[in-house]
DNA sequence: GCAATAAGCGCG
DNA sequence: AAAGCGCGCTTATTGC
């Protein structure tokens, strides 16, 4: 078995922008770029890579310098390693892909060109168990000089409002603000990269002792390697017993079908929402195991083991590494940490964390995305699904819950369906919103974000069976699969401008709160968090419309403010006057899952 | 024997 | 009959 320490081993900052050569990091012909705006034609400063020239002499010569290189992940790990912050920077290969992708700018030669090496994700470095023999000289892969000012000069003009298309005169007004919210959108995906790392080269505080008394508490002392726990052990022989099958492996999905089919329970797989409602005494072992041994498996002593290294748990994250926007990550699962866990989150000793929840974020995005007068009235307060309640269009809180989340996700049956008509008659502006984005996904068009994110074109296989439906000879069977297929591509284009505009307003979010939480300067004396945060908040997780900030005690209640501040902020940026309003639960805590609003 | 896939479940 | 969106990770199974 690789170990999950294995699986992770590629650090970002054994990425590319410099090839391993003997084991001494190499500059090799990456740019950096450092200018006073984002492609505003100032002249830029070169520095030939960080080895080279040392990074804080050229951060000091500038005044306010914004670092533009082809990829945040590969240069700035080095940086921080260094104690080096960077306040602003232009991402050139997260711009790329999103101007690739745009419909505002369709026609432009980033848009139009054939793929490069600002479209491919950065190259991973060989890891430190491969064969040398294997290992890819990056420098051939990562962009050169020439490629980043090419690149900074094509975005440049893509985003230009001085030109106009068609040599008009003046650009039209809403393609100046078509641009406009291009360039914030990227802005504010640069500065969602440097937060990316930032929070990776600080890492999550993580109490192991913690971690552990939950896992014992649950499954029993630490097993050796290959055995199961106690716990699990004995679920296993419940399960087993009830089932009257002595040799039954519980981890075995086909297994477990057939000895639940053999004593005459109608099931089609073992899903826990198919399991639940029998009533048979394996079940509840059987689920109890299912559990179990998921948290065993996902977070248990061998993640420990290989995430967890002197109090901190560092997972690297992919800013747009989703389609709609939205962060990926890589190692450790750090975007599924288990709610039962979030206890050994601690902050260290002096210090706290700061624990903020965007309340309900889709419905608001949605309301200032279709400027719904009615659904950002309802969400002006606290709780929007309670004060659809009192506005009479639905009954109770959970209907609105689930009625809502119907209507971003294209819900088609069960209650969320039954309650469609009635938001539909309540928010028409929100409701026609999400149905003409699903539409337009239905006849194949692409959709965008608020600030112009584009949706993926439709693939080959998709356009074909559009394509062979509508053929003379087409069969009802060939009809109806490619009508399928067409709803749940829709379903995709509605819940696209939703989520990714949600993923906007976190990346304008979490920028604020990264300049703010700066802006608040040095307090109390050196605490474990490396430099150059050491005596500083800084962000330490991010999870789509969630944060945390580890903070020094005295700073903690500011640093909420500013939090809260940020998010309004945020609003601001992306809807200006449009009266729709985020709310946060925001706490202060020594443990994350400690902190209430 | 190793790589790709499927199932299932954690998160929003 | 089935079909509410987006992910990452682990294990067992299948495919080459």
């Amino acid at each position: 078995m690789t170990g999950p320490a294995r699986t992770g081993g590629s650090a970002p900052d054994e990425r590319a922008g410099g090839a391993r050569v003997g084991g001494v990091r190499q500059a090799g012909g990456v740019l950096v770029l450092v200018s006073r705006a984002v492609g505003g034609g100032a002249a830029p400063v070169r520095v030939r890579g960080v080895d080279d020239e040392a990074p804080h002499g050229v951060v000091g010569r500038e005044a306010a310098p914004r670092w533009v290189w082809a990829d945040t992940s590969a240069w700035y790990p080095r940086l921080l390693a260094d104690g080096v912050r960077v306040e602003r920077c232009l991402d050139l290969r997260l711009a790329h892909r999103v101007v690739r992708l745009a419909p505002g700018v369709s026609a432009s030669p980033v848009a139009t060109g054939p793929r490069g090496e600002f479209d491919g994700p950065t190259p991973a470095a060989p890891g430190a168990g491969d064969d040398a023999l294997f290992a890819v000289d990056d420098r051939d892969a990562a962009p050169d000089e020439a490629a980043c000012r090419a690149e900074v000069a094509a975005l440049d003009q893509a985003l230009s409002s001085e030109q106009a298309p068609d040599g008009a005169p003046d650009p039209a007004p809403d393609r100046a603000v078509a641009l406009a919210r291009l360039r914030l959108l990227l802005a504010a995906e640069s500065a969602g990269a440097l937060a990316a790392a930032e929070m990776h080269h600080a890492g999550v505080p993580w109490d192991t002792a913690a971690h552990d008394d939950v896992l014992r508490g649950l499954l029993g002392p630490r097993p050796r390697p290959g055995q199961r726990p106690v716990r699990l052990e004995e679920l296993a022989t419940a399960v087993r017993e009830a089932l009257d099958a002595p040799t039954l492996n519980p981890d075995s999905l086909p297994d477990v079908l057939r000895a639940l089919r053999r004593v005459g329970l109608p099931v089609t797989s073992t899903r826990q929402w198919e399991l639940e409602h029998l009533d048979h005494p394996a079940i509840a072992p059987l689920l109890e195991y299912k559990k179990l041994s998921r948290l065993h498996s996902a977070n248990g002593w061998a993640w420990l083991d290989g995430w967890v290294d002197g109090g901190r748990f560092r997972p690297e994250y992919v800013v747009g590494g989703v389609v709609t926007g939205r962060w990926g990550s890589s190692g450790g699962g750090a975007l599924q940490l288990p709610r039962q866990l979030r206890g050994a989150v601690r902050a260290d000793p002096g210090w706290r964390l700061v624990v903020a929840d965007a309340a309900q974020l889709e419905p608001r995005v949605l309301a200032g995305l279709a400027r719904d007068e009615r659904l950002a009235a309802a969400g002006r307060g606290h709780d929007l699904y309670g004060a659809m309640v009192d506005a009479g269009v639905v009954a109770e809180r959970a209907l609105a819950k689930v009625g809502m989340l119907g209507a971003l996700y294209g819900g088609t049956t069960g209650p969320s369906a039954a309650v469609l008509p009635r938001l539909a008659r309540a928010y028409p502006d929100a409701l026609g919103f999400v149905e003409a984005a699903a539409r337009a996904g239905e006849r194949g068009e692409v959709v965008a974000t608020l600030l112009g994110r584009g949706s993926p074109p439709p693939d080959e296989a998709w356009l074909a069976s559009q394509a062979r439906a509508l053929s003379d000879e087409a069969g009802a069977r060939e009809e109806s699969r490619a009508r399928t297929v067409s709803r749940g591509w829709g379903r995709f284009t509605r819940n696209f401008v939703v989520q990714g505009t949600a993923a906007e307003w976190a990346l304008a979010w979490i920028a604020q709160v990264r300049r703010r939480l700066w802006a608040m300067g040095e307090s109390g004396p050196a605490g474990r968090a490396p430099a150059p945060f050491a005596r500083r908040p800084h962000l330490v997780y991010f999870l789509h419309d969630e944060l945390v900030v580890h903070a020094p005690a005295d700073l903690a209640p500011a640093v909420a403010d500013e939090v809260r501040a940020a998010a309004a902020a945020a609003g601001r940026l992306l809807f200006g006057d449009f009266p729709v309003e985020f709310p946060l639960t925001a706490g202060v805590a020594e443990r994350y899952g400690d902190a209430k609003g």
